[in-house]
Formats: structure tokens, C-alpha cells, sequence
RNA sequence: GGGCGCAUAGCUCAACUGGCAGAGCAAUGGACUCUUAAUCCAUAGGUUGAAGGUUCGAUUCCUUCUGCGCUCACCA
């Protein structure tokens, strides 16, 4: 444990405590030549991209012809000084250009400015472009000013930011200082705005719905709740952990296609595909089906593939996943049924279902599976039937495309809607890509009577000790009374869809800010 | 929550079987007007994550704690 009440700046080491101190220095001598350190009002015309587009590889003495008036900004990654001029990297909002700073072509005065440049400064400069002659695109300065000083070092040039747990942590330096992670998060934007233009122009109405729940209101989802609290009121409340029951009331309201994108919380597990927030988009569509929405799911697939990561193919992970559609369909109970080996009639009926599950689970004798196998023998057909699957069919699932897992049993789904041929399944899809679950859709439960009994069997799960059962949410069956349109809805995790397409193995590479434990 | 692993200078990493804690980058001072990890000379920088223990001696071995990573379970 460290003193209690560290003194500001906190534990410096002698280095960095000399570091602050020497540029603190610097920006009083900034001052004393009239330039603010943090000054405000210069606006940059250009950016390091307008220079490329206008010369792209042209010849220095093409250049030469029409060497330009440039003015840019941007923090300062790199200085490579020779006395009387230096030349300078300097990143902006659309890359890197070199600036190249000569003592007879700037004024006196801005080569002092220049002379108290640390790495790391915000600066501004302008110029006329050149070639140097070794090739590259330069912005010759004939003015030079710094806009903002840094008082801290910047990472090491070159390895960057390797301790994870710091590049979350100061995720600022790490979007300076490690290479593709800024391509990451301009991916995931693209990747919701992809989405969102999709939908829009689809006809959907985007919505938000409350993230803070009463306990009656938090279902949804097979999850457990964060707990808060709003004092003036002295309601104890929860975090969603969906956005689908509210959607629904809107369905009822009369919007037929609404969406929310949002972020949900649950409280559970922490590991390379789970952080306890994330963003999901859940999205419903009135008189349209679950087979309605597989073809939906397609063409939103493959246009994220296209719009974000440039091909139908993308490879994830060293494993190639083509979007293009249709994709292929996997049966649920079918797989789940076969590992068991028992016909789907038998396994749903739920005969022999106990000895066979039994006989899998001494198949896999020491293994994490067997015991999951043993449980779900406690628990209905139809869940164990998905623990089959789960176990067996899962990793058989076809990797180098997006599959659908269709033919859901119905008690693993208390929010849909019975299939009419056969109503011990429910029209129900997931579509899973790079061995994740990445969306999760079916038509949608409008029988208010259905939906009190699921409910009803909910609280009864929860009673006998399922913390993750659903609440009985009585104003939502209130809504089904008024009644729904036969509606179809699907729910889509947005960070696990930006991981495979932007190839990031953890979720928390997708995720500017992960939740880490807090430091003493 | 279980298992395995990691923690040394601001950053990236060394330090043999327990024997004076080092290097590169960054920093500081100096030289240098075409560099791309610029180069050259010099200097400074450490409670080896924390607390205990074993030992003549601990970065190294042991215990506990903290944080992080991987993995398993739960989950999307």
C-alpha cells in the first residue's frame, strides 16, 4: 500500500518529476517570446492529406512549378534534428507529413520557438510543399509556431505501447503511439453508421429506450443486472440488460420498424468476448418473419463487409470468412438430438434423454463439457437438447462462412413465438461468424396469454435458483393485450461484429475504455 | 470463481546455479542545413509491483496481497 494521500502528480520518478519540470520550463520560455503554450484561435487550412492528393508521387521539380501556400497542424511523433534545421513528423487528423524546419527560410523568432520543441507538441506550420531527395513529400516552413506543449514523454518510438493493461488504461497514448488501433475505432464508427444507413434506409425509426430499469423491467435477456439506486425517488433500479422489451411496446405504439442502438450491461463474466458493457443493436420489423430477417441478416452482413473492411472476404484471426450470401443453416435440435444419438421426436419428448446425455457426458469423461452435459440433464429437453448442441455442434459450425443455427426449442426462448408446424420449437435464428454469436433473431412472442405463461415459468426457474431468469414484466403483457403486430426482431452484438471485422482478438480491443479493476 | 503465467529506469527489455541492477529508445548538455529507428560525444535517471520470510547476501527461493494477460466455467 502506498501513502494514503500522495502528494499531487502522484508517485513521479526522478526522471519524469525532471521531464515536467524542464518543460514547464520551456513553455514559460514560450511565454517570454510571446507565444502562448496553450494558446487557441489558429485554424489550420489544410490537413497532411490535401498535400498528397495535390502532388500524389509527382517529381520534385514538377513540384517545384507550384510548390503551394500549405498550412497544417498536428502533434509532433518525431523530430530529427541537424542544428540549424530539423525535420519533423507530424500526424493530423488524416495522417503524417514531414515538416522541414531550415533556420535561413523561418523567422528568427520562430526558430527559437523551434528550439524549445519537445516530441509530443501540438504544433502548426506553413510552407511551401517540396521532395526531399530522398523522396519524400515535405512541407518546407517558412512560419512555425508550437499551438499546445506536452509535458509528458510519449511512449518509446519503437515498440510503442506493449504493456496491455496501460494501453487501456491511457488509451490516449495508445491511439498515438500503437499502429492500426486508430483504424480499429474508425472501423467500429463505420461500422454503426453502416448499420444505421442500412436500417434507415430500410424505413426503420431510430429510438432510445430507458437504460435504467425498474427490477420488474430488467429482462430480455438471460443475464444478471447491475444494481443502482435514484435517492430522490429511493427506487432501486437496474442497468438494462436489453433493449427488446421496450422496442416491443413501441412496436405496439404503431412504430412497425424501430431500432436502438445502445448500450446494455451485465453483470457477469469478464474474458476475451465479454465486457460487462457493450453495444448492441436490436432492431424489430412488423409483419416481416424470422426467415424475413435471415435474408436481412445476409445483406447487412456482407455490406459490412464491403463498407468496412473492403471485401466480402475478411479474415479473422488467420481464418477467411466470406459474407457473400446465402449463408448456410444449421438445425438446433437436428445436431443436437444426433450427438446424443437419438432421433429429434425421442430427444424433444425428452425419452432416453437422461441416459444419453449421461452416456456423452462419460464420453468426454474429465473434460469442462461433461459436467455441463450432467447439468443440463436437470433441466428441460429442450435445454438440454441446446447443451448438446452447445458441446457437439457448436465447434462443427462451418468457419470460413457465417452460419445460421435455426430450430431453437422453445424453452430456451421465453420471448418467441411458437412455430405454428411444430410448437415445441420457435422460428428462431442465431448467426454465428469467427466462432462467436454474433446475432440472435426470431418472431417475436405477440400471444399475450403465451407470454404470461413463459413469464410465469420464468419466475418459477428464478425461484429455483436461475439468477438469470427473466422478471415478470406485467406491463409488457399489458402491451401484447392491446396487441402487437406479428413483428420478427434481432439483436446483434456490435462489438463482436467490429472484432471480426477489424480481426481484434480480445473485445476489449474494440472497446476504447474496458472496464479494468480500479488501481490503489 | 478455478487453473496457468507476467510485474526490473518514462518506454521496450536484459541480468547464468542466490553474489556490485544493465542496454536501447526517451530525457539533459554539446556538434551537425536532405533525415526516415538520423549520426557522433558526454551526462543523468532504480523502494526490481506491495508486505513478510529463508539466507552472510534476494531482481532471483518461499508465503501472502495487488494489478494485468491467457484459459475454464457463466454469458452475447
Amino acid at each position: 500500500m502506498r501513502d494514503p494521500n500522495p502528494p499531487r502528480g502522484d508517485d513521479l520518478g526522478a526522471t519524469e518529476r525532471e521531464i515536467l519540470a524542464h518543460r514547464a520550463k520551456k513553455a514559460e520560455a514560450l511565454r517570454a517570446l510571446g507565444v502562448n503554450p496553450y494558446g487557441n484561435g489558429h485554424r489550420p487550412e489544410h490537413l497532411s492529406k490535401d498535400l498528397r492528393d495535390r502532388y500524389g508521387d509527382a517529381p520534385a521539380d514538377e513540384i517545384a512549378k507550384d510548390p503551394g501556400a500549405w498550412s497544417i497542424a498536428g502533434r509532433v511523433l518525431a523530430v530529427r534534428p541537424f542544428g540549424k534545421a530539423a525535420f519533423l513528423k507530424i500526424r493530423d487528423a488524416a495522417g503524417e507529413l514531414q515538416v522541414w524546419i531550415k533556420k535561413d527560410r523561418v523567422s528568427e523568432r520562430d526558430f527559437e520557438i523551434y528550439k524549445l520543441l519537445d516530441i509530443g507538441d501540438i504544433v502548426a506550420a506553413q510552407g511551401a510543399a517540396t521532395r526531399t531527395k530522398t523522396g519524400e513529400l515535405t512541407l518546407e516552413a517558412t512560419a512555425f509556431t508550437i499551438l499546445t506543449k506536452s509535458m509528458r514523454p510519449l511512449p518509446e518510438k519503437w515498440h510503442g505501447l506493449s504493456d496491455v493493461e496501460q494501453r487501456y488504461r491511457q488509451r490516449y497514448l495508445d491511439l498515438i503511439a500503437t499502429p492500426g488501433v486508430r483504424d480499429t475505432f474508425v472501423k467500429r464508427a463505420r461500422t454503426v453508421s453502416t448499420i444505421r444507413r442500412f436500417l434507415d434506409g430500410r424505413g426503420y425509426l431510430e429510438v432510445e429506450t430507458p437504460t435504467l430499469h425498474k427490477p420488474e423491467e430488467a429482462g430480455g435477456a438471460a443475464a444478471r443486472p447491475f444494481e443502482t439506486h435514484h435517492n430522490a425517488l429511493d427506487l432501486s433500479l437496474k442497468l438494462r440488460i436489453a433493449t427488446e422489451l421496450h422496442l416491443k411496446r413501441l412496436v405496439v405504439g404503431g412504430f412497425d420498424r424501430v431500432y436502438e442502438i445502445g448500450r446494455i450491461w451485465r453483470n457477469e463474466g469478464i474474458d476475451r468476448r465479454h465486457n460487462p458493457e457493450f453495444t448492441t443493436i436490436e432492431f424489430y420489423e412488423a409483419y416481416a418473419t424470422a426467415e424475413d430477417l435471415m435474408k436481412l441478416t445476409e445483406a447487412l452482413f456482407h455490406a459490412l463487409a464491403l463498407e468496412v473492411a473492403g471485401a466480402p472476404v475478411v479474415t479473422f484471426q488467420g481464418q477467411p470468412i466470406d459474407f457473400t450470401p446465402p449463408y448456410p443453416r444449421v438445425s438446433l435440435v437436428e445436431v443436437g438430438a444426433r450427438a446424443l444419438g437419438l432421433s429429434v421426436e425421442d430427444a424433444l419428448a425428452g425419452r432416453g434423454l437422461a441416459e444419453a446425455l449421461a452416456r456423452a457426458a462419460a464420453r468426454e469423461n474429465e473434460s469442462e463439457d461433461a459436467w455441463k452435459l450432467e447439468q443440463a440433464a436437470k433441466r428441460s429437453p429442450g435445454e438440454a437438447i441446446a447443451a448438446a448442441f452447445e458441446v457437439f455442434g457448436e465447434p462443427q459450425l462451418p468457419k470460413d462462412r457465417p452460419a445460421f443455427v435455426v430450430d431453437f426449442p422453445l424453452e430456451t426462448s421465453p420471448l418467441s413465438r411458437r412455430r405454428d408446424a411444430d410448437p415445441r420449437l420457435v422460428d428462431r435464428f442465431e448467426l454465428f461468424a469467427g466462432g462467436m454469436e454474433c446475432a440472435n433473431a426470431f418472431s417475436e412472442l405477440n400471444d399475450p396469454a403465451d407470454q404470461r405463461a413463459r413469464f410465469e415459468a420464468q419466475v418459477k426457474a428464478r425461484a429455483s435458483g436461475d439468477e438469470e431468469a427473466m422478471p415478470y414484466d406485467e406491463d409488457f403483457v399489458r402491451a401484447l393485450e392491446h396487441g402487437m403486430p406479428p413483428t420478427a426482431g434481432e439483436g446483434i452484438g456490435i462489438d463482436r461484429v467490429t472484432m471480426i471485422l477489424t480481426d481484434s482478438a480480445s473485445i476489449r480491443d474494440v472497446i476504447l475504455f474496458p472496464l479494468l479493476k480500479t488501481r490503489d
